[in-house]
DNA sequence: GACTTTGGTAACGATTCGTTACTAATTGCG
DNA sequence: CGCAATTAGTAACGAATCGTTACCAAAGTC
Protein backbone atom coordinates (compact mmCIF):
# COMPACT_ATOMS: atom_id res chain seq x y z
CA UNK A 1 0.00 0.00 0.00
CA UNK A 2 1.46 3.20 -1.06
CA UNK A 3 1.34 5.87 1.15
CA UNK A 4 -0.47 8.26 -0.49
CA UNK A 5 -3.78 5.61 -0.46
CA UNK A 6 -6.30 6.13 1.53
CA UNK A 7 -6.59 3.51 4.38
CA UNK A 8 -9.36 0.81 4.12
CA UNK A 9 -12.63 1.84 5.93
CA UNK A 10 -12.56 -1.52 8.39
CA UNK A 11 -11.27 -4.95 7.43
CA UNK A 12 -13.06 -7.89 7.70
CA UNK A 13 -9.88 -10.78 9.35
CA UNK A 14 -10.80 -14.27 10.47
CA UNK A 15 -9.63 -16.83 12.74
CA UNK A 16 -9.79 -20.10 11.52
CA UNK A 17 -9.26 -23.22 13.75
CA UNK A 18 -8.74 -26.56 13.25
CA UNK A 19 -7.68 -29.91 15.51
CA UNK A 20 -4.16 -30.74 15.19
CA UNK A 21 -2.17 -33.49 16.80
CA UNK A 22 -3.96 -33.02 20.00
CA UNK A 23 -4.52 -29.44 19.91
CA UNK A 24 -6.22 -26.33 18.07
CA UNK A 25 -4.15 -24.97 15.03
CA UNK A 26 -4.81 -21.32 13.76
CA UNK A 27 -4.46 -20.59 10.04
CA UNK A 28 -2.13 -17.68 9.07
CA UNK A 29 -0.09 -16.78 6.39
CA UNK A 30 3.34 -15.29 6.47
CA UNK A 31 4.73 -12.30 4.48
CA UNK A 32 6.29 -14.06 1.42
CA UNK A 33 9.72 -12.35 2.37
CA UNK A 34 10.08 -13.06 5.72
CA UNK A 35 11.28 -16.64 7.14
CA UNK A 36 8.29 -18.12 9.34
CA UNK A 37 7.99 -15.24 11.88
CA UNK A 38 5.65 -12.41 11.37
CA UNK A 39 2.61 -14.13 10.54
CA UNK A 40 -0.94 -12.32 10.00
CA UNK A 41 -4.43 -13.73 10.32
CA UNK A 42 -6.24 -13.97 6.49
CA UNK A 43 -8.10 -10.64 6.16
CA UNK A 44 -9.99 -9.00 3.63
CA UNK A 45 -11.01 -5.47 2.58
CA UNK A 46 -14.61 -4.56 2.37
CA UNK A 47 -16.34 -5.56 -1.38
CA UNK A 48 -19.17 -3.97 -2.00
CA UNK A 49 -22.23 -6.13 -2.49
CA UNK A 50 -21.01 -8.65 0.13
CA UNK A 51 -22.08 -9.30 3.65
CA UNK A 52 -19.93 -9.44 6.32
CA UNK A 53 -20.11 -12.93 6.95
CA UNK A 54 -20.11 -13.53 3.16
CA UNK A 55 -16.43 -11.62 3.04
CA UNK A 56 -15.16 -13.73 6.06
CA UNK A 57 -15.92 -16.71 4.25
CA UNK A 58 -14.04 -15.65 1.20
CA UNK A 59 -11.09 -14.94 3.13
CA UNK A 60 -11.03 -17.99 4.45
CA UNK A 61 -11.64 -20.09 1.37
CA UNK A 62 -8.52 -17.97 -0.28
CA UNK A 63 -6.31 -18.94 2.60
CA UNK A 64 -7.92 -22.79 3.58
CA UNK A 65 -9.03 -23.95 0.34
CA UNK A 66 -11.88 -24.67 1.49
CA UNK A 67 -14.85 -23.25 3.39
CA UNK A 68 -15.07 -23.43 7.28
CA UNK A 69 -17.96 -25.23 8.85
CA UNK A 70 -18.59 -23.11 11.24
CA UNK A 71 -18.67 -19.30 10.90
CA UNK A 72 -19.67 -16.65 13.34
CA UNK A 73 -18.93 -13.12 14.11
CA UNK A 74 -16.57 -12.99 17.13
CA UNK A 75 -16.26 -8.96 17.73
CA UNK A 76 -14.81 -5.32 16.57
CA UNK A 77 -11.47 -4.69 17.31
CA UNK A 78 -9.64 -1.38 17.42
CA UNK A 79 -8.50 0.72 20.16
CA UNK A 80 -5.38 1.68 18.10
CA UNK A 81 -3.63 -1.79 18.39
CA UNK A 82 -1.64 -2.21 15.03
CA UNK A 83 -2.98 -4.13 12.48
CA UNK A 84 -1.78 -4.96 8.86
CA UNK A 85 -4.70 -3.29 6.51
CA UNK A 86 -3.94 0.37 8.29
CA UNK A 87 -7.92 0.08 9.15
CA UNK A 88 -9.15 2.06 12.35
CA UNK A 89 -11.08 -1.01 13.25
CA UNK A 90 -11.72 -4.88 12.22
CA UNK A 91 -14.50 -7.21 12.38
CA UNK A 92 -13.31 -10.76 13.13
CA UNK A 93 -14.87 -13.62 12.71
CA UNK A 94 -14.51 -17.29 14.20
CA UNK A 95 -14.78 -20.17 12.05
CA UNK A 96 -13.84 -23.85 12.21
CA UNK A 97 -13.05 -27.11 9.96
CA UNK A 98 -12.84 -30.57 11.01
CA UNK A 99 -9.53 -32.15 11.20
CA UNK A 100 -7.92 -33.01 8.08
CA UNK A 101 -10.31 -31.11 5.94
CA UNK A 102 -7.45 -28.89 5.23
CA UNK A 103 -5.12 -31.27 4.91
CA UNK A 104 -6.46 -32.81 1.33
CA UNK A 105 -4.08 -32.19 -1.56
CA UNK A 106 -6.64 -29.35 -2.96
CA UNK A 107 -7.33 -27.67 -0.25
CA UNK A 108 -3.35 -27.23 0.30
CA UNK A 109 -3.56 -26.25 -3.60
CA UNK A 110 -6.22 -23.93 -3.10
CA UNK A 111 -5.33 -22.02 -0.17
CA UNK A 112 -2.37 -19.94 0.73
CA UNK A 113 -2.09 -20.43 4.49
CA UNK A 114 -0.84 -22.41 6.84
CA UNK A 115 -1.71 -24.18 9.90
CA UNK A 116 0.33 -23.53 13.24
CA UNK A 117 -0.30 -24.27 16.82
CA UNK A 118 -2.63 -21.74 18.50
CA UNK A 119 -1.47 -21.73 22.27
CA UNK A 120 1.85 -20.04 21.11
CA UNK A 121 1.09 -17.60 19.34
CA UNK A 122 3.39 -16.92 16.47
CA UNK A 123 3.63 -12.77 16.69
CA UNK A 124 0.88 -11.82 15.21
CA UNK A 125 -0.10 -8.51 15.10
CA UNK A 126 -1.41 -7.13 18.41
CA UNK A 127 -4.80 -6.42 16.85
CA UNK A 128 -4.76 -10.23 15.72
CA UNK A 129 -2.89 -11.60 18.70
CA UNK A 130 -6.62 -10.26 20.49
CA UNK A 131 -8.23 -11.76 18.24
CA UNK A 132 -6.93 -15.23 18.59
CA UNK A 133 -7.23 -15.15 22.15
CA UNK A 134 -10.88 -13.96 21.93
CA UNK A 135 -11.72 -17.02 19.43
CA UNK A 136 -10.37 -19.62 21.58
CA UNK A 137 -12.20 -18.26 24.84
CA UNK A 138 -15.39 -17.66 22.32
CA UNK A 139 -15.15 -21.45 21.51
CA UNK A 140 -15.20 -22.66 24.50
CA UNK A 141 -17.75 -20.45 26.16
CA UNK A 142 -20.10 -20.71 22.79
CA UNK A 143 -19.34 -25.03 22.78
CA UNK A 144 -22.40 -25.53 24.86
CA UNK A 145 -24.99 -23.26 22.46
CA UNK A 146 -23.26 -23.96 19.22
CA UNK A 147 -22.60 -27.25 17.64
CA UNK A 148 -18.91 -26.57 17.51
CA UNK A 149 -17.41 -29.31 18.42
CA UNK A 150 -19.58 -31.67 16.05
CA UNK A 151 -17.92 -28.63 12.91
CA UNK A 152 -14.65 -29.56 14.51
CA UNK A 153 -15.04 -33.50 13.64
CA UNK A 154 -15.54 -35.30 10.63
CA UNK A 155 -19.65 -36.04 9.32
CA UNK A 156 -19.42 -39.79 11.13
CA UNK A 157 -17.50 -40.10 14.42
CA UNK A 158 -16.79 -42.08 17.55
CA UNK A 159 -18.34 -40.94 21.02
CA UNK A 160 -14.51 -40.95 22.03
CA UNK A 161 -14.14 -38.86 19.50
CA UNK A 162 -16.76 -36.43 20.34
CA UNK A 163 -15.34 -36.46 24.01
CA UNK A 164 -12.16 -35.47 23.19
CA UNK A 165 -13.21 -32.85 20.77
CA UNK A 166 -14.95 -31.62 24.24
CA UNK A 167 -11.94 -32.15 26.16
CA UNK A 168 -9.46 -30.25 23.78
CA UNK A 169 -11.88 -27.22 23.88
CA UNK A 170 -12.36 -27.01 26.89
CA UNK A 171 -8.72 -28.11 28.34
CA UNK A 172 -10.08 -30.19 30.90
CA UNK A 173 -10.88 -33.62 31.47
CA UNK A 174 -14.58 -35.03 31.36
CA UNK A 175 -16.20 -37.96 32.45
CA UNK A 176 -17.24 -40.72 30.29
CA UNK A 177 -20.13 -42.10 31.75
CA UNK A 178 -21.56 -38.34 32.31
CA UNK A 179 -20.86 -37.12 29.28
CA UNK A 180 -22.91 -39.96 27.14
CA UNK A 181 -25.72 -39.93 29.66
CA UNK A 182 -26.05 -36.23 28.90
CA UNK A 183 -25.85 -36.63 25.11
CA UNK A 184 -27.98 -39.27 25.05
CA UNK A 185 -31.32 -37.07 26.78
CA UNK A 186 -30.30 -34.53 24.26
CA UNK A 187 -31.28 -35.91 20.86
CA UNK A 188 -28.18 -34.75 19.64
CA UNK A 189 -26.32 -37.63 17.57
CA UNK A 190 -27.68 -40.82 15.46
CA UNK A 191 -25.96 -44.13 15.63
CA UNK A 192 -25.12 -45.06 11.80
CA UNK A 193 -24.45 -49.24 11.29
CA UNK A 194 -20.19 -48.38 10.77
CA UNK A 195 -17.98 -49.19 13.61
CA UNK A 196 -14.11 -48.20 13.44
CA UNK A 197 -11.89 -50.18 14.57
CA UNK A 198 -8.55 -48.69 15.58
CA UNK A 199 -6.53 -51.56 16.22
CA UNK A 200 -6.11 -51.94 19.94
CA UNK A 201 -9.58 -52.47 21.82
CA UNK A 202 -12.81 -52.97 21.16
CA UNK A 203 -14.66 -51.09 17.62
CA UNK A 204 -16.55 -48.25 18.29
CA UNK A 205 -19.80 -47.54 16.40
CA UNK A 206 -19.59 -44.47 14.28
CA UNK A 207 -22.58 -41.44 14.69
CA UNK A 208 -23.47 -38.67 12.88
CA UNK A 209 -24.67 -34.65 13.97
CA UNK A 210 -28.19 -35.06 13.55
CA UNK A 211 -30.53 -33.06 16.50
CA UNK A 212 -34.11 -33.95 16.57
CA UNK A 213 -35.71 -32.09 19.16
CA UNK A 214 -34.98 -29.57 21.72
CA UNK A 215 -37.50 -29.07 24.60
CA UNK A 216 -37.21 -25.71 25.80
CA UNK A 217 -35.39 -26.61 29.58
CA UNK A 218 -37.21 -23.58 31.57
CA UNK A 219 -34.79 -24.04 34.33
CA UNK A 220 -34.05 -21.73 37.13
CA UNK A 221 -31.10 -18.93 37.67
CA UNK A 222 -27.59 -20.12 37.13
CA UNK A 223 -25.92 -17.47 39.71
CA UNK A 224 -22.69 -19.84 39.66
CA UNK A 225 -21.50 -18.51 36.43
CA UNK A 226 -21.42 -15.13 37.38
CA UNK A 227 -17.85 -14.31 37.53
CA UNK A 228 -17.28 -10.48 37.92
CA UNK B 1 -23.97 16.16 6.10
CA UNK B 2 -23.24 17.67 2.86
CA UNK B 3 -23.18 15.09 -0.27
CA UNK B 4 -19.59 16.35 -0.77
CA UNK B 5 -18.41 14.54 2.47
CA UNK B 6 -16.69 11.63 2.46
CA UNK B 7 -19.24 9.10 4.59
CA UNK B 8 -17.30 8.36 8.38
CA UNK B 9 -14.87 4.63 8.04
CA UNK B 10 -17.75 3.38 10.82
CA UNK B 11 -20.21 4.54 13.52
CA UNK B 12 -20.31 3.44 16.89
CA UNK B 13 -23.73 2.67 18.32
CA UNK B 14 -25.04 2.23 21.90
CA UNK B 15 -28.45 0.15 22.89
CA UNK B 16 -28.97 1.59 26.13
CA UNK B 17 -31.46 -0.04 28.04
CA UNK B 18 -33.02 0.65 31.92
CA UNK B 19 -36.33 -0.60 33.46
CA UNK B 20 -39.51 1.39 33.09
CA UNK B 21 -42.90 0.79 34.03
CA UNK B 22 -42.61 -3.19 34.17
CA UNK B 23 -40.66 -3.04 30.84
CA UNK B 24 -37.43 -2.63 29.30
CA UNK B 25 -36.96 0.97 27.75
CA UNK B 26 -34.41 1.91 25.24
CA UNK B 27 -33.02 5.21 24.69
CA UNK B 28 -33.49 7.35 21.49
CA UNK B 29 -32.91 11.00 20.04
CA UNK B 30 -35.71 11.71 17.63
CA UNK B 31 -35.14 13.93 14.63
CA UNK B 32 -35.29 17.81 15.29
CA UNK B 33 -38.18 18.36 13.10
CA UNK B 34 -39.81 15.20 13.30
CA UNK B 35 -42.81 14.55 15.43
CA UNK B 36 -41.92 11.76 17.75
CA UNK B 37 -41.47 9.56 14.19
CA UNK B 38 -38.41 8.26 12.75
CA UNK B 39 -36.46 7.69 16.08
CA UNK B 40 -32.63 6.93 15.91
CA UNK B 41 -29.97 5.26 18.59
CA UNK B 42 -27.37 7.77 20.14
CA UNK B 43 -24.31 6.98 17.63
CA UNK B 44 -21.18 8.77 17.57
CA UNK B 45 -18.41 8.95 14.82
CA UNK B 46 -14.68 7.54 15.68
CA UNK B 47 -12.53 10.09 17.97
CA UNK B 48 -8.94 10.07 17.29
CA UNK B 49 -7.83 8.92 20.85
CA UNK B 50 -10.69 7.02 22.01
CA UNK B 51 -11.03 3.19 22.18
CA UNK B 52 -14.26 1.85 20.97
CA UNK B 53 -15.65 1.65 24.36
CA UNK B 54 -15.30 5.12 25.31
CA UNK B 55 -16.52 6.11 22.19
CA UNK B 56 -20.03 4.34 23.03
CA UNK B 57 -19.69 5.23 26.85
CA UNK B 58 -19.40 9.28 25.65
CA UNK B 59 -22.50 8.45 23.15
CA UNK B 60 -24.43 7.25 25.86
CA UNK B 61 -23.12 10.27 28.45
CA UNK B 62 -24.38 12.77 25.76
CA UNK B 63 -27.96 10.82 25.18
CA UNK B 64 -28.58 9.91 29.17
CA UNK B 65 -27.09 12.15 30.93
CA UNK B 66 -25.30 10.05 32.81
CA UNK B 67 -22.62 7.00 32.17
CA UNK B 68 -24.23 3.77 31.60
CA UNK B 69 -23.92 1.41 34.80
CA UNK B 70 -22.90 -1.71 32.54
CA UNK B 71 -21.57 -1.58 29.21
CA UNK B 72 -20.07 -4.70 26.69
CA UNK B 73 -19.81 -4.54 22.84
CA UNK B 74 -22.53 -6.02 20.98
CA UNK B 75 -21.55 -6.94 17.77
CA UNK B 76 -20.65 -5.11 14.36
CA UNK B 77 -23.78 -4.84 12.22
CA UNK B 78 -23.28 -3.58 8.30
CA UNK B 79 -24.61 -5.84 5.52
CA UNK B 80 -26.22 -2.53 3.67
CA UNK B 81 -28.63 -2.50 6.21
CA UNK B 82 -29.58 1.65 6.04
CA UNK B 83 -27.65 3.50 8.78
CA UNK B 84 -27.80 7.57 9.30
CA UNK B 85 -24.00 7.67 9.63
CA UNK B 86 -23.50 6.34 6.16
CA UNK B 87 -20.92 4.44 7.46
CA UNK B 88 -20.73 0.85 6.02
CA UNK B 89 -20.11 -0.75 9.00
CA UNK B 90 -21.37 0.14 12.97
CA UNK B 91 -19.68 -1.30 15.85
CA UNK B 92 -22.90 -1.47 18.39
CA UNK B 93 -22.71 -1.60 22.40
CA UNK B 94 -25.32 -2.86 25.17
CA UNK B 95 -25.67 -0.70 27.95
CA UNK B 96 -28.11 -0.50 30.96
CA UNK B 97 -28.83 1.88 33.64
CA UNK B 98 -30.55 1.50 37.14
CA UNK B 99 -34.38 2.30 37.00
CA UNK B 100 -34.51 5.68 37.86
CA UNK B 101 -30.98 7.24 37.28
CA UNK B 102 -32.18 9.11 33.99
CA UNK B 103 -34.83 10.06 35.44
CA UNK B 104 -33.13 12.61 37.50
CA UNK B 105 -33.16 16.31 36.92
CA UNK B 106 -29.73 16.52 36.19
CA UNK B 107 -29.85 13.86 33.92
CA UNK B 108 -32.47 14.86 31.77
CA UNK B 109 -31.08 18.18 31.10
CA UNK B 110 -27.91 16.66 30.16
CA UNK B 111 -28.98 14.31 28.25
CA UNK B 112 -30.61 15.13 24.97
CA UNK B 113 -32.55 11.30 24.30
CA UNK B 114 -35.46 10.17 25.19
CA UNK B 115 -36.97 6.66 26.69
CA UNK B 116 -39.66 4.73 24.97
CA UNK B 117 -40.62 1.27 25.45
CA UNK B 118 -38.07 -1.66 23.65
CA UNK B 119 -40.75 -3.71 23.23
CA UNK B 120 -42.92 -1.84 20.50
CA UNK B 121 -40.46 -0.78 18.36
CA UNK B 122 -40.09 2.86 17.34
CA UNK B 123 -39.34 2.76 13.30
CA UNK B 124 -35.49 2.58 13.62
CA UNK B 125 -33.18 2.65 10.86
CA UNK B 126 -33.19 -0.73 9.83
CA UNK B 127 -29.75 -1.40 10.95
CA UNK B 128 -29.98 0.02 14.16
CA UNK B 129 -33.60 -2.16 14.50
CA UNK B 130 -31.52 -5.23 14.33
CA UNK B 131 -29.38 -3.88 17.07
CA UNK B 132 -32.15 -3.29 19.25
CA UNK B 133 -33.10 -6.89 18.56
CA UNK B 134 -30.01 -8.36 18.86
CA UNK B 135 -29.45 -6.67 22.43
CA UNK B 136 -32.33 -7.07 24.23
CA UNK B 137 -30.96 -10.81 23.08
CA UNK B 138 -28.02 -10.66 24.40
CA UNK B 139 -28.65 -9.48 27.92
CA UNK B 140 -31.03 -12.33 28.54
CA UNK B 141 -28.48 -14.56 27.16
CA UNK B 142 -25.69 -13.24 28.83
CA UNK B 143 -27.85 -12.59 32.19
CA UNK B 144 -26.13 -15.38 33.96
CA UNK B 145 -22.81 -14.59 33.35
CA UNK B 146 -22.56 -10.99 33.44
CA UNK B 147 -24.14 -9.10 36.36
CA UNK B 148 -26.99 -7.23 34.19
CA UNK B 149 -29.47 -7.60 36.74
CA UNK B 150 -27.36 -6.37 39.53
CA UNK B 151 -26.14 -3.47 37.39
CA UNK B 152 -30.37 -2.47 36.02
CA UNK B 153 -31.26 -1.89 39.95
CA UNK B 154 -30.49 0.66 42.80
CA UNK B 155 -27.28 0.10 44.87
CA UNK B 156 -29.20 -1.62 47.70
CA UNK B 157 -32.75 -3.73 46.37
CA UNK B 158 -34.76 -6.43 47.88
CA UNK B 159 -34.60 -9.87 47.11
CA UNK B 160 -38.22 -9.53 45.48
CA UNK B 161 -36.95 -6.17 43.05
CA UNK B 162 -33.82 -8.88 42.37
CA UNK B 163 -36.29 -11.60 41.02
CA UNK B 164 -38.57 -8.93 39.53
CA UNK B 165 -35.44 -7.66 37.28
CA UNK B 166 -34.67 -11.23 36.18
CA UNK B 167 -38.21 -12.03 35.55
CA UNK B 168 -38.16 -8.77 33.48
CA UNK B 169 -35.52 -9.98 31.28
CA UNK B 170 -35.82 -13.29 31.06
CA UNK B 171 -39.90 -12.98 30.00
CA UNK B 172 -40.76 -15.77 32.29
CA UNK B 173 -41.76 -16.23 35.99
CA UNK B 174 -39.19 -17.78 38.29
CA UNK B 175 -39.96 -19.97 41.72
CA UNK B 176 -39.03 -17.69 44.96
CA UNK B 177 -37.33 -20.25 46.86
CA UNK B 178 -35.43 -21.69 44.06
CA UNK B 179 -34.52 -18.33 43.19
CA UNK B 180 -33.22 -17.75 46.85
CA UNK B 181 -31.84 -21.12 47.53
CA UNK B 182 -29.62 -20.64 44.30
CA UNK B 183 -28.61 -16.76 45.04
CA UNK B 184 -27.70 -18.09 48.66
CA UNK B 185 -25.10 -20.46 47.67
CA UNK B 186 -23.89 -18.16 44.74
CA UNK B 187 -22.38 -15.69 47.77
CA UNK B 188 -23.29 -12.20 45.52
CA UNK B 189 -25.00 -10.80 48.19
CA UNK B 190 -24.71 -9.02 51.14
CA UNK B 191 -27.61 -7.76 53.43
CA UNK B 192 -26.98 -4.19 54.86
CA UNK B 193 -29.42 -3.64 58.09
CA UNK B 194 -31.86 -1.12 56.32
CA UNK B 195 -35.53 -2.55 55.66
CA UNK B 196 -37.93 -0.94 52.96
CA UNK B 197 -41.41 -0.73 53.66
CA UNK B 198 -43.79 -0.35 50.40
CA UNK B 199 -46.76 -0.14 52.68
CA UNK B 200 -48.81 -3.15 52.76
CA UNK B 201 -47.19 -6.49 53.53
CA UNK B 202 -44.49 -7.54 55.53
CA UNK B 203 -41.21 -4.99 55.00
CA UNK B 204 -38.04 -6.31 53.17
CA UNK B 205 -34.53 -6.25 53.92
CA UNK B 206 -32.31 -4.60 51.39
CA UNK B 207 -29.22 -5.74 49.55
CA UNK B 208 -26.14 -5.00 47.90
CA UNK B 209 -24.57 -6.35 45.01
CA UNK B 210 -20.91 -7.73 46.64
CA UNK B 211 -19.36 -11.16 44.94
CA UNK B 212 -17.43 -13.17 47.30
CA UNK B 213 -16.20 -16.02 45.96
CA UNK B 214 -16.67 -18.20 43.16
CA UNK B 215 -15.36 -21.79 43.11
CA UNK B 216 -14.82 -22.47 39.67
CA UNK B 217 -17.55 -25.27 39.57
CA UNK B 218 -16.54 -27.93 37.18
CA UNK B 219 -19.76 -29.16 35.55
CA UNK B 220 -19.92 -31.29 32.68
CA UNK B 221 -21.25 -30.59 29.70
CA UNK B 222 -24.43 -28.91 28.97
CA UNK B 223 -25.69 -30.85 25.87
CA UNK B 224 -29.14 -29.33 26.24
CA UNK B 225 -28.75 -25.71 25.86
CA UNK B 226 -27.42 -26.94 21.92
CA UNK B 227 -30.27 -25.40 20.18
CA UNK B 228 -29.72 -25.59 15.92
C1' DG C 1 -59.43 -9.15 65.61
C1' DA C 2 -59.88 -11.27 60.95
C1' DC C 3 -58.32 -10.83 56.34
C1' DT C 4 -55.03 -9.55 52.80
C1' DT C 5 -50.52 -8.84 51.14
C1' DT C 6 -45.71 -9.36 50.85
C1' DG C 7 -41.35 -11.43 52.83
C1' DG C 8 -38.89 -15.49 54.03
C1' DT C 9 -37.79 -20.41 54.91
C1' DA C 10 -38.34 -25.47 55.79
C1' DA C 11 -38.92 -29.71 53.78
C1' DC C 12 -40.42 -33.32 50.50
C1' DG C 13 -39.90 -35.73 46.19
C1' DA C 14 -37.98 -35.98 41.70
C1' DT C 15 -34.37 -35.31 38.76
C1' DT C 16 -29.65 -34.65 37.72
C1' DC C 17 -24.93 -35.59 38.27
C1' DG C 18 -20.31 -37.43 39.60
C1' DT C 19 -18.39 -41.63 40.43
C1' DT C 20 -17.45 -46.53 40.77
C1' DA C 21 -17.84 -50.74 38.98
C1' DC C 22 -18.91 -53.86 35.78
C1' DT C 23 -19.43 -56.14 31.03
C1' DA C 24 -18.08 -56.41 25.90
C1' DA C 25 -15.01 -56.86 22.09
C1' DT C 26 -10.82 -56.55 20.05
C1' DT C 27 -5.30 -56.87 19.71
C1' DG C 28 -0.87 -58.49 21.32
C1' DC C 29 1.94 -61.84 23.36
C1' DG C 30 3.52 -65.96 25.79
C1' DC D 1 -4.84 -71.34 23.08
C1' DG D 2 -4.89 -68.54 27.35
C1' DC D 3 -4.33 -64.30 29.39
C1' DA D 4 -3.13 -59.48 29.92
C1' DA D 5 -3.97 -54.96 27.91
C1' DT D 6 -6.84 -51.70 25.78
C1' DT D 7 -10.84 -49.32 24.32
C1' DA D 8 -16.13 -49.18 24.13
C1' DG D 9 -20.30 -49.01 26.55
C1' DT D 10 -23.63 -49.29 30.50
C1' DA D 11 -25.70 -50.18 35.18
C1' DA D 12 -26.22 -48.46 39.50
C1' DC D 13 -25.30 -46.05 43.88
C1' DG D 14 -25.05 -41.87 46.61
C1' DA D 15 -24.83 -36.98 46.76
C1' DA D 16 -26.23 -32.71 45.24
C1' DT D 17 -29.52 -29.88 42.83
C1' DC D 18 -34.00 -28.36 41.74
C1' DG D 19 -39.10 -27.54 41.40
C1' DT D 20 -42.76 -27.40 44.33
C1' DT D 21 -45.76 -27.15 48.34
C1' DA D 22 -46.45 -25.69 52.64
C1' DC D 23 -45.85 -23.01 56.39
C1' DC D 24 -44.61 -18.99 59.39
C1' DA D 25 -43.66 -13.68 59.97
C1' DA D 26 -44.75 -8.91 59.76
C1' DA D 27 -46.95 -5.28 57.95
C1' DG D 28 -51.55 -2.76 56.31
C1' DT D 29 -56.79 -2.80 55.78
C1' DC D 30 -61.52 -3.71 56.92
Amino acid sequence: MSASTRPIAYSTDIVLLTPRAGKLAVLVRHAPGARGRNAVLPWAAPHGADTLVAIARGAARAAAGVEPNWLEQLAAFGDRLRHPSGAAVSIAFVGVLPGGAAESAAAKAAGDGTWVPASDSPALPPRQDAMLTAAVAAIRARLDHSPIAFKLLPITFTLSDLQAMYELVLGRRLHKASFRRSLQAAFLVEPTDEWRSEGRGRPAQLYRYAPRKRRSSRRGVRFELLGG
